[in-house]
DNA sequence: GTTCTAGAAC
DNA sequence: GTTCTAGAAC
């Protein structure tokens, strides 16, 4: 059996198959099955693969592919944002909190919506914890000041990104300093007793 | 972003 | 020998 041949097959079956993987928000935004919400402008998904109990993104209909495309026409847009997390909050029993990847892998801007708790089966590196528990995690009121006063958002340097995702692991709850994930993880279930 | 897996770490 | 991490993916 010549595996090569296999994408080729799936593509033919499948038109609508992102080219990369990086497009595949824009699926997920039309997808019944993920979409939690939509409004005229917004929509919020759930995460295909979740890093704590309650893990939202906010999209927003308009084609714009990060944090780093944004003006101060966009202003009103981010405040958008801001009252949909809140909405999403008051119909949540955990304590949410909200911003943006500084350096985001997947097309269309989106705010990540989580949980603390960082309990999941899909939480399984030291980049999946450093994304979401260190300066590397745009809060968004950070996100909505910084436009507002600067009319944009000034891009992380990859030195800062790389120092940040080699950030030894710390519990964001507590001092702990785990060794490992599997570490981490276990830790974890301790605080969400 | 995930999956897979070689080889480092234990 | 097993667990765990980190880099390639054509």
């Amino acid at each position: 059996m010549n595996k090569r041949l296999l994408p080729a097959v799936q593509q033919s079956i499948n038109p609508k198959k992102p080219k990369h993987w990086s497009l595949s928000l824009l699926d997920s935004m039309k997808d019944p099955d993920s979409i939690v919400k939509s409004t005229e402008k917004l929509v919020v998904i759930r995460d295909k693969y979740p890093k704590a109990k309650v893990h939202y993104l906010i999209l927003p209909h308009e084609e714009i592919s990060s944090i780093y495309k944004l003006n101060h026409s966009h202003v009103k847009l981010i405040e958008d944002f801001g009252q949909m997390y809140k909405k999403i909050q008051e119909d949540e029993d955990y304590s949410l909190k909200a911003g943006f990847h500084a350096i985001p892998s997947m097309q269309r801007l989106h705010m990540h919506i989580i949980s603390t708790d960082m309990i999941s089966p899909c939480l399984k590196t030291k980049i999946h914890w450093n994304s979401f528990t260190t300066e590397f995690f745009l809060p968004y009121d950070d996100v909505l000041r910084e436009l507002k006063e600067n009319g944009s958002i000034q891009k992380m340097t990859s030195e800062s990104h790389k120092k940040l995702m080699s950030t030894e692991l710390q519990c964001n709850q507590c001092s702990y300093k785990p060794k490992n994930m599997p570490q981490l993880k276990e830790h974890l279930r301790s605080h969400s007793i």
